[in-house]
DNA sequence: TATTGTTATACTCTATAACTATA
DNA sequence: TATAGTTATAGAGTATAACAATA
């Protein structure tokens, strides 16, 4: 069987390559896109776990938040609770940007997928979760 | 369903981070890993040729296989058809040393795999050279 | 003392352009 | 003129350490 490495490897070029564009035409980038997917699914109770939910580094995280903040797409307020923390989550902007652009990576998930049929490629996302799960 | 590009994203980056100490054991990094691999199963016409094989650039494939020549895995012959060429292929000591590391990595894919049941596991790794292939 | 957010710094990786030798 | 290999340089991405505010 082939090298799981270079075959995950080489998904991952090829899907980048095809995401960028199309997130940079919603002016998005990867890491942004990253981001606003997470807070769609759930507010962040914090800016460090923001960064670990979408792997990203939480000092890098910060530029990124000043960018989307400024652009109206999320908001970071104070954590009444713990003062040194900020909640973050999506304004209506973000999550209408956020929704335009999934429907555009769907289309090229879609197409990556293609040598799958319907069946397998149901099979093939339900097994790929459950193994970036680790469970 | 998931995102696809998250979740591989998340494999990619648990599956290296497991890998790099394994391969570093052996003496080796990731793109070292690739380019032995990929030697060993066919010798390269050309360093340009193995590049695009491993998906790497050829700018910097080059200081890759002066340290792999140097430590005696690798040989480059220029091809006497097209002078400008190097072929490039693994010494036994390279064949040696691929073949250690790719019995340590193939135990750290299975485990990466282990949340799949073993008909799960060919399954999936059938379907993501496919995907990988892109046919 | 430990943690969140932040900034600054250094380092690695990557992309680009230019050069040589062959074709 | 074009291509394989090479080198050098600039840029982007990443990691590390240190700081202020809060716990």
């Amino acid at each position: 069987m082939a090298e799981l490495g270079a075959s995950l490897a080489r998904i991952v070029r090829r899907l980048m390559k095809a995401e960028e564009p199309v997130l940079r035409a919603h002016g998005l980038s990867m890491w942004a896109y990253a981001a606003l997917s997470s807070l769609a699914a759930q507010p962040a109770t914090s800016q460090l776990a923001l960064a670990k939910a979408i792997g990203y580094d939480k000092t890098r995280l910060i530029g990124l938040l000043d960018e989307l903040a400024q652009e109206g797409l999320v908001v970071r307020e104070r954590d009444p609770a713990d003062r040194r923390s900020h909640t973050v989550r999506l304004t209506p902007d973000g999550e209408a940007r956020h929704a335009a652009a999934r429907a555009a990576i769907r289309v090229v998930e879609d197409e990556l997928l293609g040598p799958l049929s319907a069946a397998e490629q149901r099979s093939f996302r339900a097994m790929l979760a459950r193994v970036a799960e680790g469970s």
